[in-house]
DNA sequence: CTGGATCCTCTATGATACTG
DNA sequence: CAGTATCATAGAGGATCCAG
């Protein structure tokens, strides 16, 4: 049972009968980072070997250097990616999943490869719902 | 070989090699719904059983009114989640989810169990990266 | 090459009042 | 009970310029 079952709801209730601050909860704290617009996107090429800077600026092309600077720093923050800087000149700084991060995306992956498989459910699901009069 | 990698993120280059907007990506059509602030949390409930409007309020105590309604109208938009009026009076609205938020969730749960399971760890990163000369 | 700093815009979310 | 409508705000994200 707790093999199949997430004991997250329970956790939950338990947390709001205490009053506690669901900011201190456990799928908010992992979740709403990995969630963010870029997050995803960087993830899933790190995860396909590590990359330099400017390589994913290059394949995320409509990504603001703001942006991947900002996303890559909050994944370094949270453990999931390392930043390394070789003291080259001019510098160059290459990215790549730490062991936590490698173990994050075998369970965040899988979530991605259903979206592959049914995003165009997805679309149509929005499509009807639109002509409906519930639009 | 198709079985363990997942044929993102070499899509997403011919995507972008075509110059296709990354707005209808795959992984970011769903991603960036189920990611939202409160859908995680609604899912979850949902996925344990279904639930009444005024359950979903009671059980997520600070959620608004205009979020959880938002928030579950955008859900049933996709196709992850049912709505159910019962024509009594006062009526009476239930929310389940569908085959295809099963169907999803199956997938979702695993991240949400990594992070039950590993929360702690990224805290911790966090307040070392904060305590470090990068924080 | 890899960022930091600044300013600006837009979207997500919240608060409140009203309704069948 | 289960919403809708409106107004207000915070934070995410983008554009641009500057620097080691």
């Amino acid at each position: 049972m707790d093999q199949i079952s997430s004991p997250t709801s329970a956790r939950l209730r338990a947390m709001q009968a205490e009053g506690m601050n669901l900011d201190s909860c456990p799928v908010r704290t992992v979740v709403s980072r990995l969630g963010s617009k870029w997050a995803p996107l960087l993830l899933q090429l790190l995860a396909e070997r590590p990359h330099r800077f400017s390589e994913l600026r290059r394949l995320v092309p409509d990504i603001s250097q703001r942006m991947i600077t900002q996303t890559l720093r909050d994944l370094e923050r949270d453990g999931y990616v390392n930043r390394s800087v070789l003291p080259t000149k001019p510098p160059s700084v290459t990215y790549s999943l730490t062991d936590m991060g490698v173990s994050m995306f075998e369970s965040y992956r899988l979530l991605f490869e259903w979206a592959e498989a049914n995003h165009q459910a997805v679309r149509a699901a929005r499509e009807a719902f639109d002509a409906s009069d519930k639009g």
